[in-house]
DNA sequence: CTGCGGTTTTGATCTGCATCAAGGCGCAAG
DNA sequence: CTTGCGCCTTGATGCAGATCAAAACCGCAG
């Protein structure tokens, strides 16, 4: 496994960070020759949907830059965030021909798409492939797991606390700076948005942040632009034992 | 795929769920005959934990008889399940050792078990099983956020309504009865289970389900035995256009 | 500068579910 | 038969978060 180490394989990648998920580009060079004939890039605006749910989706594809999410909705118009995904991840499924949940782009959005039919034979002819997806899926599926305990469980505080220590930990392994000084960072959500992740109201998102703001758990320049000045701190409200989720 | 159709292969496989998951008896029996050498029986009675959260797991498992759920726990107690396995369901996850959840036997339980290493051997040289897993678990993820919807944003009501729905529609597909005449069933959990599974507490739960009965939703006889006069009527008090989550 | 739409904050009130508490039912053991 | 123990139901009360309403903020186009 060692050379198929992320960080190593990127390197050669250039731009696609599928092919660093997906397979080793040292030992599996004809492979990569082969994504590179099926896939083509898409860009979205901010707010843009990318596929309704219930849609024909003919493609897998996964997130270059930007941040997109996964959407549920009743009739009635209730809304629940099921999944963000952030630079790296995968969205779409061998085998299934039909979108699952609407994707909406929540900032400038491009991602490297690969015609679904051609996928899926590679998969079949080499293991590397469903291998590294279904370890990826699983890694998903323990952040589901995590969220329904947060919904079902947690309190608004906690919640928020959780979503915030969440996007820290995130953005500082994703920017890898030297030290706890990385905890700065920008929401890339919108109160109303943190609340359809968290199955509350914008407005209860808006007051618990003012709590913790004024308790000075966090620190606000602005509306968006966080401090947190005691990660540890901010993890005891959060009620969180584990190591916090949509963390890969 | 015709004749990896799991019906079918499920005549030549005996008693172990895994094989018409993972493999097809017909065109993999070599595969077949090496599962056979890595695996083992576990009996669980009702009540008995099969593993808990942050143990050791050195195996990898499906459920052959009974019923068992994953559950997470806070330091403080608050408790949320986060899967309901049925026979044939799958747990444990290749290229992990720790398990991430409590796995409790509700009923009295038979696994089918394969020691992890060779079967993430298994895995790496026979494409088949790591599709077919893969598979499965993009269902279970598709479950999974079903869930969160529930979880989210549906009242206690449309909760309990939802999860009679996916246990009528389960447990009519697993007998395959030919009318709708199969929509009565035993519930296989307590009340306090529902409550952990649903994020209520026992009393909503016990509550929510004598206001059903009440208005003729549902059916009692004695505590558990439930029939469904009207499954659509059901399903619209569950708020659920979709086919139901937990439904393979 | 002004006005405007989208976002956020804050306040007042309402309500669904949790919490606390008591009692009922079925069953197994004494 | 009585006793005890799980499990379930029902009632009374309280509270976290939803809902309704208004105003402040912020960027931006005119």
């Amino acid at each position: 496994m060692a050379h198929h180490d992320l960080n190593v394989v990127h390197q050669q990648c250039g731009d696609c960070p599928i092919r660093h998920r997906a397979v080793c580009a040292r030992c599996e060079s004809d492979e990569l020759q082969r994504l590179e004939e099926i896939k083509y890039y898409r860009s979205f605006q901010a707010g843009q949907t990318v596929i309704w749910s219930g849609d024909r989706m003919d493609f897998v594809a996964s997130v270059v830059t930007g941040i997109a999410t996964l959407t549920q909705t009743m009739e009635d118009g209730r809304r629940q965030m099921v999944g963000l995904l952030l630079p790296s991840d995968f969205v779409g499924r061998p085998g299934r021909d039909k979108a699952a949940y609407d994707v909406t782009a929540t900032t400038d959005l491009v991602m490297c798409c690969f015609r679904k039919k051609p996928f899926e034979e590679m998969m079949g002819s080499t293991p590397h492939i469903a291998q590294r997806l279904l370890e990826m899926t699983l890694d998903e599926l323990d952040a589901a797991r995590e969220w329904m305990l947060l919904l079902g469980r947690k309190t608004a505080r906690e919640k928020i606390a959780s979503l915030l220590a969440i996007i820290a930990r995130r953005d500082a392994s994703l920017k890898l700076k030297s030290q706890k000084s990385a905890l700065v960072f920008d929401l890339p959500l919108t109160r109303e948005e943190m609340a359809d992740y968290l199955g509350l109201t914008l407005e209860t998102v808006s007051r618990q942040i003012s709590a913790l703001k004024r308790e000075g758990v966090i620190e606000l320049q602005g509306k968006r632009h966080v401090t947190i000045p005691n990660l540890d701190r901010l993890m005891e409200e959060a009620g969180d034992d584990s190591d916090g989720g949509f963390l890969n």
